[in-house]
DNA sequence: AGATTATATTTGTATATACAATTGTTGTAC
DNA sequence: GTACAACAATTGTATATACAAATATAATCT
């Protein structure tokens, strides 16, 4: 209880209020807070190599396809926004040369998009920079809170 | 058989994500992913009524000073996304007619920003919807679950 | 086969995000 | 008082997000 009540302490700082806010309401503003201090972490290691979140993950998406190619639907299933728009992110990743785009010859709606051999190369510079921010911005959490956490974040989803 | 099939697909697309991956980027993933949920599903209350994320943000931010005003650096503070861009997110808010803004006469650099009777009556009308909607997002964990949660959430922040 | 429906991608539009640069104002040092 | 730094807001630009509409192709149904 008291504990409780030094975060709610916390909390409140954080937005300048006096006032006492519902459980399910902090729990809102907690979670866009630290989306927001995780995204900013993440993206200040994406900037200088000039890709966004989304276009990283469509990368490691297609590296995950081991030279299999996938089309703009099964992209988009794998990706954290579905509400992206794919084709402009895809063309962005082709300009920078990091994918292909061919048309599919079974099913002339579809297109095929492959990763190539300077996005695995992006991918591959890159990793050891993802992965040790991903450490830092969770290493002040222990492993029993950070399964903990995936727990209940999973079953907000 | 082929919504049976679609399912198993995203079920396996989902495990495929959570499982060999390390806790810290596990935990990363489920966080973009929660907040995604999370956000869209209060994004469809606000937009009936025409309002981001962050423009109701900023009107309860504006409410909770009881009719004093505050200039944009003090709202920008209070924001849960700092790097939004506050001179243009007024500028709609003022043409929707729930706020208005003024300049201060101690420092002319300085606006002052105060919301309007009918920025107090849309919170009005909001804050019930909002409110049942935070419930329903969080409704499948416990008090208990909801308060380590906020805990957890708070640590990595 | 022709019409209709479903699928896959692209295009359009408005707003939001991210950040740099600029403008205008105030404070301070000389 | 002028020059210069600090401050506060605005403007500019590129990309991302959100979603509707349009285009093009394939599948299905008389």
């Amino acid at each position: 209880m008291y504990i409780q009540l030094l975060y709610m302490k916390e909390l409140n700082i954080k937005l300048k209020t006096n006032t006492d806010l519902p459980l399910a309401k902090q729990t809102v503003i907690n979670l866009f807070l630290t989306y927001n201090v995780v995204k900013t972490e993440m993206l200040s290691v994406l900037k200088p190599h000039d890709l966004s979140l989304e276009q990283f993950n469509v990368l490691r998406i297609l590296r995950g396809q081991k030279g299999n190619p996938l089309n703009l639907q099964d992209i988009q299933q794998r990706m954290v926004n579905k509400m992206s728009n794919t084709t402009r992110l895809i063309d962005k990743l082709i300009i920078k040369g990091f994918v292909k785009r061919t048309e599919c010859k079974q099913n002339r709606r579809k297109i095929e998009v492959y990763i190539t051999s300077d996005g695995l190369d992006k991918l591959l510079e890159l990793d050891p920079l993802v992965n040790s921010t991903e450490e830092k911005t969770t290493s002040k959490l222990t492993t029993i809170e950070l399964e903990e956490l995936n727990r209940l974040l999973n079953k907000i989803q």
